[in-house]
DNA sequence: GTCACTGCAAACATTTTGCATGCTA
DNA sequence: TAGCATGCAAAATGTTTGCAGTGAC
């Protein structure tokens, strides 16, 4: 897979979606950058975020609005605990699920089970 | 909470719901109802959907392409085991994700913290 | 110089809403 | 009969695409 070419606008996505603090939808991404002065356009905000997600740099989440939002990620397994005050996401990397997994596997006929979790609630700051 | 009114468009949109083996966004329920040669319009589908949502009658979830799937289902807390071939939907009743919730919750600072989570892989059939 | 990326606008898809009418309770 | 549900069409979102022009390599 070619990376994708090192453009101004791409710096620019990388850059405020590292300084995020909750993931972000193409949308507001590109009011973001619009207010910050960036002169980019919605679609290609739509297309570096597809990219990102493709090259495996970004993680895409869909939320339950159906919305498609986007968050720079390290990579390897893990898992999400989202604040539903102030929208803070935590990485959960120590996983449980794969012995369940397996075991839902075999009980079901199932075979190359994979897991999504998503743990929500209230962080201490909003608590 | 008032429950609907029982309508035939209503009672349309329970039966073929409850047939259903696999969950159905308001667009193919729409094609599915209209080419059973029930007259229903679509708005009546979504709001008929969100209704039995509510009601906690179906199950909403969201495809990964941020389309809004419904389905008929038992209540209680429980979560799906999907067949990413033909898109079979298990229910999991048994689950075992509450004490890891617990001990996230304490050990990140949160409180109320809920979950949700969801087992892909092939069914037997496809497999 | 080539070809990917960009910007813009138009097209698309899904879902929501306003309003007059019909039907359930 | 009162008021919720329906149908239709318009509008609001969120996202994708076509095409000409620009810039990375």
């Amino acid at each position: 897979m070619t990376p994708m070419r090192a453009t101004r606008q791409r710096e620019h996505v990388l850059e405020r979606l590292g300084q995020a603090p909750t993931p972000l939808s193409a949308q507001e991404l590109f009011v973001d950058l619009r207010a910050a002065g960036t002169p980019v356009a919605l679609a290609t905000v739509y297309r570096q975020l597809q990219g990102l997600a493709e090259e495996g740099v970004a993680d895409r989440l869909v939320r339950d609005t159906g919305e498609v939002a986007f968050r720079l990620c390290a990579s390897g397994h893990h898992h999400h605990l989202i604040c539903d005050s102030c929208g803070r996401v935590e990485e959960v990397r120590d996983c449980r699920l794969d012995r369940w997994a397996s075991h839902l596997a075999s009980e079901h006929g199932f075979r190359d089970v994979a897991h999504a979790a998503e743990f929500h609630g209230t962080c201490q700051d909003c608590g």
